[in-house]
DNA sequence: CTGAAAGCGCTTACAG
DNA sequence: CTGAAAGCGCTTACAG
């Protein structure tokens, strides 16, 4: 058995409210005596504290919850470490649930994990919560906001990179460039993908390019969506000079399919990306890329989840730098 | 305030315990009648279990604790799975801690957090213990295994890819295909980076190539190890035909830097690693590689954990397959 | 089929 | 400075 304050209490002859105090270094509330006596039985004892106990009479925890879509998804390593730094100047706990890729099953999982331990908060990374688990999230109470995933309804609070932004700014990249038949790959149509796409229509049309459906293929941020594009737009010949990929998964899919079919990459064809994870610097050529500022919306979700009290939870949208690399060039 | 099984007793004028019996259906204790009352009072309060009551009064929990080294360490994602899969299975609750690159500090924070907390089990991955920290941990007396790194002291049960044979199928491999200048990069000096130069050194040995200490190199399995080994010996002048890096990261910076410096990789050198993750077979060229099964040693460290009563655990070396790539070749 | 009671490990007013 | 007591939300023998 593991041992308690009783047993502490016992071993001391002190009753379990003064060990308590005593363990909790209540100062004012116990002599130095009886404290030396009672950390060294907690020594002797291999005394646990019992953190469960302790939120069940204190009504309080200092664990967020961190619930991610899934292990394919590498940005969320940034979006960790952003979390992990804030909750560490904090004092605070954090765990991480793993969601699965848009299962709902594992996503009430998960949820439930979280809202039955009531943990002080919930952060959600890049999971696309449906209807019923919202509902189930909002009924619970526990303060939460959305990272990487823009819910326009129901009011929840969200931290994203601007998405139409994202559309606009990558589009006007290689239209500066010379690029008139530009391709926007991979991404899936959820508000992220719906305001990417928004973004690179407008950018066309301020620049009196016509919008051509064809070039617009939508799909899920995979690096098999970045195969099949490549397959359609290059063959029999090429209909693009340059391609946006949803992802630097995308981007690569397309790299490697272009290759595979005889294209160089930027001679005969420029692409570059919406992500910006360190892949981009790694892989040959290094992918011109949207940065997204991964680290820092998990830095402003959790700081954002502190704040709860003060003010109701206010969505935000973050700017972000196009790096150059070697995937793009100017016709 | 949540409402509590208190809370449903009052509205349905039946008594706690027979609330709790009815929401944990124990068949035989209850009428149909105030089952019917008691759900329908549940649904109108909104009512949500207190997992942390119950783990209390019950002096169990279901909940098995992962503390996994950092999130730059790719392959982690594979034994995640594994992992997930396993605990679905077994109707298991897990949480992830992240505990930094090698930090006491958050290594131990990330301990107190499971432990205070009595999870069930405790998963290490790719963490290296000191040996306070594994001292503090056996001490909890909570069962655990770690996975993905093999500490021979202290009677730990581990579950890790047998890296002796790493080392020495890989040179094996390069050797059968007529190279005989092998280098071996980016491995680190625990027991995983020295058995891995153990089985280098023999399969050398045992094909009557002499060890020169000046191709071993090790490291910390990073990208910039890769770098470094190049630029070390690929100047003035190629002094090696073949390498392995001990990650993919590893043969990815090797491969980069000889792109750097003009050579081709596999016409000028062969390039090889040890792990095998998906990032092999994006990159171009694909890297050859030593596949280890990660998710099967996921799954099994979390089966071995659950079996915990019937022996004691075992350590388990497992097997792999080498898959020939692009960034090798026959000389 | 149901309830009263004890208890899990801990904290904290209240009283001295 | 210390202790007795109540209570957090729940489960479960025990008795009826």
């Amino acid at each position: 058995m593991k041992a308690t304050i009783k047993d502490i209490a016992k071993k001391t002859n002190l009753s379990v409210a003064t060990v308590s105090r005593i363990l909790n270094n209540k100062t004012g509330y116990f002599s130095e005596k009886s404290a030396t006596k009672v950390h060294k039985a907690a020594e002797e004892l291999g005394y646990q504290k019992n953190t469960t106990a302790v939120e069940l009479v204190t009504q309080t925890s200092k664990v967020v919850a961190v619930i991610i879509s899934s292990t394919k998804t590498n940005f969320a390593d940034q979006i960790i470490d952003g979390i992990q730094e804030v909750a560490f100047e904090n004092n605070l706990n954090v765990i991480f649930l793993y969601a699965g890729e848009n299962d709902e099953e594992i996503q009430y999982k998960s949820l439930v994990t979280a809202i039955e331990r009531s943990v002080m908060g919930i952060i959600m990374v890049a999971v696309e919560l449906n209807g019923s688990n919202l509902d189930y999230l909002q009924q619970s109470r526990i303060p939460y906001i959305l990272l990487s995933t823009a819910h326009g309804p129901k009011g929840s609070a969200f931290i994203t990179t601007d998405n139409y932004q994202l559309g606009y700014r990558a589009t006007e990249f290689l239209i500066e460039r010379g690029h008139r038949k530009i391709s926007l790959v991979g991404n899936d149509l959820s508000d992220t993908g719906t305001e990417r796409l928004r973004g690179y229509k407008d950018a066309l049309k301020n620049n009196h390019i016509s919008f051509n459906p064809g070039l617009a293929l939508m799909g899920d941020f995979s690096y098999e969506d970045g195969i099949t594009a490549a397959k359609k737009l290059f063959q029999p010949k090429l209909r693009v000079t340059g391609l946006i990929g949803g992802s630097d998964m995308v981007a690569i899919g397309i790299i490697n399919q272009a290759k595979e079919l005889g294209f160089s990459v930027p001679e005969d064809v420029s692409v570059m990306s919406l992500d910006g994870t360190n892949i981009t610097n790694i892989y040959r050529p290094i992918i011109t890329s949207a940065i997204q500022p991964f680290k820092e919306i998990g830095k402003r979700g959790m700081q954002q989840l502190l704040n709860t009290d003060e003010r109701p939870h206010q969505s935000q949208l973050l700017t972000f730098n196009i790096n150059e690399g070697e995937s793009t060039r100017r016709i």
